[in-house]
DNA sequence: GTGAAAGCGCTAACAA
DNA sequence: TTGTTAGCGCTTTCAC
């Protein structure tokens, strides 16, 4: 390519028709591999198609279409600042999308309550939806209602958790078990060689979020720091008052914890009791999600750092993955991968 | 907005001429603030838009005008893994967005050279183009230059290393200084609380963004590690040969060194001298950029961690910005934000 | 099996 | 100052 000023005009449907010696119809026949044209002419047009080196001008045919997009998100009802920043992103999208006939909406469902999950999906009317996003726990209900779902050719993506036994188009989410061993890197080298234990809290062993963390985690502590003691996790259920209630307990019957990982939300429970500690006493903190409360964490230098995903990231890649998927055109996996973010209080956005 | 599976069919211009009770043209003279309106008209026009909620439909738009977009990118001809990356990613997006009417090409220039580059952006034909990002260093001269193609009415951004004096309409890269002090954080908690040596590469100091690095960097080592002993620059001009040829007479002098911040590119250089340290010598390492040597080097713990910037996302965004800025529609700041990525062998991308 | 023609939302001559 | 009309590239009846 290199400088390629000189702009020739690309071929459109009307010069394939020409030179394939078709019709305007029977060539948008080919081009959406609808039935009813002879093999022969098939053939001819295809061969127009790759000699003028054709592509789809998508926002054209949207247009003739008429075709407007409609996508659900499905999310926890449980509020901590991760959810609602991803509600905000939903919400600033599906405005400035307005322009590109796209529409976003989204219900909430119970946390952790996989029947409440599936009733939720199937709840969606496939007829007028083109897209679902679920951010929840996978069992078999879910699965099925997922499978009808597609079924009736709605595009299913997971978001934030995976669900890879089931029937979804894609995963838009970080690699957990990544992010668990980066938060082992991170926590090891920063505590130092002393040996010492390290306390790890989650949120539920159900969410396959926090197991696949806890996993990498657990890997990474072993392979590269064994004079660290892991104790077993705290199930905080993202729930800040109940992390606050357990901390001092854990605590108290170990004297030694240098460490903390956050691995799942309510680290409003978590940073109540830190500002308790004397600032000598103080663990080294690990947390997951930039929120307004960790990032004022790593400021205060109570939390060491973060570990984050993204969140308008994660909703614009997964209408961008759900849009793709229906056009059935090909996805940038570089573009939709997402980032599993370090922030350390110098690098953090503004 | 929650669950809005009905899709209320947006108003279009026939809406609005119907409502404000003037012509289809009327309304796309008030759109596009065009002369020869009344004033009342442009009023009722106003008020129409509003009452009926209208946002404008820009692919129709583009379609309608038979707008074809045109970008050059202008790049340093000094080819380093960063900018073969960068290249990369401009020639598989322009493979892409041929579907959606952009065209993208790229000229190289001289590295460090702001003659070569003001005379390039000066053959740069206003007249074809619709929008320039550049990547070089900021003089009166480049200055006069992107003036002139700003005054031709060519949107023009600034890549990588910003130009702030300058008529660019934005700049497209990560926040050096910030860069460097979270270079400096990392380093700093890597290494430990024993008194020693720090040594710096950097490229040129005319080069801004390896400045600003720099900057960034002593002030967070002064602040947080006044034990470590930062020594003076090395200026490697990105130049791998230079750096390794360097090195050992630098590090003879200073015996002490047990941390090294390769700030800019020639990572290839340090690399060579690190495989020939001892294990047990070996400093470590904080380095800019994730390339397949960089991530190869901190899988092999040559490199202890990472500071980059997603070229693709560069690349991207520089396009969106160039886009919106032509289309004069707002950008979103927090999806162009340039994020400061930290890499640990734990959280590299695949 | 294939083609002609109308139309998606918007723009741009050209008239009036 | 305003309106009419013919497209942009593509899809979709409805004929043949």
């Amino acid at each position: 390519m290199k400088q390629d000023q000189d702009t020739p005009l690309s071929p459109t449907i009307n010069d394939i028709a020409r030179v394939a010696e078709v019709s305007l119809a029977t060539v948008d026949r080919v081009l959406n591999s609808r039935p009813g044209v002879r093999d022969k002419t098939v053939q001819k047009v295809h061969k127009a198609i790759a000699d003028l080196g054709y592509v789809r001008d998508t926002a054209a045919a949207n247009l003739a279409r008429g075709r407007v997009y409609n996508f659900v998100f499905v999310l926890p009802s449980n509020s901590n600042e991760f959810i609602a920043s991803l509600v905000g992103q939903i919400e600033q999208l599906a405005a400035s999308l307005r322009r590109e006939r796209t529409r976003l909406s989204y219900v909430r469902v119970a946390a952790f309550d996989p029947v409440a999950l599936a009733e939720a999906i199937d709840r969606i009317d496939a007829s007028t939806v083109d897209g679902v996003a679920i951010f929840g726990p996978e069992t078999p209900s879910v699965r099925d209602s997922v499978a009808h779902l597609k079924a009736n050719g709605v595009t299913v993506v997971s978001l934030v958790a995976d669900v890879p036994s089931s029937e979804r188009d894609h995963y838009i989410g970080v690699d957990n078990v990544a992010a668990g061993r980066t938060a082992a890197q991170l926590l090891g080298r920063f505590v130092g060689p002393q040996e010492a234990s390290i306390l790890v809290l989650t949120g539920s062993m159900l969410a396959r979020d926090h197991l696949e963390r806890r996993l990498g985690f657990d890997e990474v502590m072993a392979r590269d720091f064994p004079h660290l003691n892991i104790l077993a996790s705290l199930e905080g259920r993202d729930d800040p008052d109940l992390i606050e209630r357990l901390l001092p307990t854990t605590l108290a019957e170990n004297p030694n914890v240098i460490g903390v990982y956050s691995s799942a939300a309510g680290n409003e429970g978590l940073l109540r009791y830190l500002v308790t500690c004397k600032r000598q006493d103080r663990p080294i903190v690990v947390a997951h999600e930039l929120t307004p409360l960790s990032r004022q964490a790593l400021l205060d230098g109570l939390f060491d750092a973060i570990i984050s995903q993204d969140s308008g990231h994660l909703v614009r890649s997964a209408v961008r993955v759900m849009r793709a998927t229906r056009d059935a055109i090909p996805i940038n996996t570089a573009q939709e991968r997402i980032r599993i973010d370090v922030y350390l209080k110098e690098n953090m956005p503004p």
